[in-house]
DNA sequence: ACTAACGGGACTTCCCGTTCCT
DNA sequence: AGGAACGGGAAGTCCCGTTAGT
């Protein structure tokens, strides 16, 4: 019996196996009796720990996706001098690390993003959050940059994170589209490209 | 008669009324009754012209969504000598058209890839093609630049045309989530800046 | 050109197609659209030459399964003496002659009666008409057989023709559920052996 | 309460309403929300329980048609000594039971058979087990009567055993199209006839 | 005689959510 | 806290039949 009655575990395996499903068929197409079944627990348990699917969803983005996100592009620039270099290390890191899944399903928050923000405000405001807390992280550490002389101080950082973050959820798209590991690297190539014109240029 | 028995408009208001439906709400989300009654046509003529949803699908994407891209991004590259400048006011002739819907909305191309190209191979090829037309178009744009020494030759039009379309396409994402046409011209001002960088510098 | 508008044509091939379609899935799971592609023609032609999808059926009925059923059963029973012989002989050229698909799809005019007779009084009576065209046929064989001297005279010639073609259509049931021609050799042997009970026996 | 929560009622009535319903009108044409009007139920209750409109059908085989066929034409086989006296006691007692719809609507089991067992695996398999079963019932007892002397002992059972099942459902066949009690009692007369032929004959 | 556009309905599937019960 | 029965609706498919036109 052991592992009866044990709330914590199954609302974790319900994020889990939600995620799981989402993340492979869309929010929408992601039948419950699905990750009813993958998470191996009944409807009575997931309408005991949320209201209903939507609600799912937004535990979904907030503590699964999110802290995965953060992890990837934040969690590294906390502490180092130079940013674009941190940054073309995490691209590096990212491509290492991507699976065959991570790319033909693309990135979960912008699937999330495209599918329903226009459609639910809950989602929306979710999301939004997230994205601010990357552009911010990025913008944080390119303004120290500046202050440290290794990024240019001509540039705009709120407005260079934010492109920064949109090229990413880009490069996930198309790579998204071709189901290729080599497309997504080219297209990293050139976001480290567009990086390294982010540079300081010394003096010969 | 006059509007009687015309297959053609028939067609045309049924690819018109599945795009604007799919437009707003996703494909899956998309009801046929709805599109139906949009057109102002009956269950009969849809299923006479296309055989199931999924076709009607493809033929948005290949007769409309496919055409209007080309118009937007290829056609005004067609004849310029300098393609960074021209890149540049499609950039902002796009900001200056763009609407409250069309922000809301995202990017109709890019909506179909994230949902439908992991879930539908005829989504994806039909999608592939248009992505890679415009990435033709637009590399050979760059190398016509190169050429004429307008464009710096050491970079891999290819890989910049790809790049390019992806950071449109994640421009567009953000932007669906925020909502905002502010936040669609910062980052369309960051593209442009990068695209400066492509530029041939002059010597003073 | 040559083939064209030959409406005798195009009526035989809508039978013929119609015959197949409703020989394999059935009446109502016949669907119309197979129906024209297996005939090569158009609905058009099809409403041009009958009202609607039961006066087709009906048509089959009358013009292609009575007429096949007729040479199969009756025409051979026409000029012989010995009707019991004829019948033997009948039952193994009808073994001979039997296709898997014969085996596995049943005899035609049973399936329509199994399913159409309780719902639509034109396919039961129509049917009905065959029915007893059948039964007469042998009745009438029988009695010759009677008078003759080659069939018992103490039989019911009619409850013994309709008790026939009563197991002629079971066995057709239980073979197309076997979808073996095995059993339905069986069958028809048993079927023989009780014929042979109808002989007149010779004084040693 | 009483009738509320019981899933056990719900079950055998979706069962027996789908009984009424797919007798009357035949696997195909049977429709769930007339059956799920009949059984007082809703389309969720019925989804609980079966998982599609086969499984229902395949249900009401197993449990309902197989039981009460065993019933009427097995069990009085039992223990009986004159398995001929048997058979045609069941026949006569069968004839004395059949009603108006009864014989308008044929064996339920023949229609099933003739409906879907050339177009669905799942039925003519459930089919076939209960015509294999009735035949090895008939069969034993026709042993048992060759063991105490009251069958001949030249005939082949099994063969024999079939061809009488056959001709049951050949005569529920042609009974349907007559819609007629009284050709199913002269058929079954018939049958009558034939079961006297393979009686041990006693010499005077 | 025949084609093709079209009308409009009915069906199964499937799903999300609720409620009774342990 | 969780399991299972159940409510009720909406969607896509597919189909038969009709009609404008040639």
């Amino acid at each position: 019996m052991g592992t009866k009655r044990n709330p914590d575990l199954t609302r974790a395996r319900l994020l889990e196996a939600g995620f799981e499903e989402i993340y492979q068929h869309g929010f929408r197409a992601a039948s419950l009796d699905s990750i009813l079944e993958r998470a191996g627990v009944t409807k009575g348990a997931l309408y005991h720990h949320f209201p209903n699917k939507n609600a799912l969803g937004y535990a979904i983005i907030d503590e699964l996706i999110r802290v995965w996100i953060y992890e990837t592009w934040i969690e590294p620039l906390k502490d180092c001098d130079n940013p674009i270099d941190c940054l073309q290390e995490t691209i590096h890191s990212h491509l290492d690390k991507v699976t065959q899944e991570a790319c033909s399903c693309g990135c979960p928050l912008n699937n999330l993003n495209q599918e329903m923000s226009s459609e639910d405000e809950g989602f929306r405001l979710r999301i939004s959050k997230v994205i601010e807390g990357i552009q911010q992280g990025v913008a944080e550490a390119l303004r120290r940059g500046q202050v440290n002389g290794t990024v240019r101080a001509d540039i705009d950082v709120e407005r260079t994170a934010g492109f920064f973050f949109a090229a990413v959820e880009g490069i996930a798209g198309v790579s998204k589209n071709s189901q290729s590991s080599e497309v997504m690297r080219l297209n990293f190539e050139a976001l480290s490209d567009y990086l390294d014109t982010l540079r300081v240029v010394r003096a010969a």
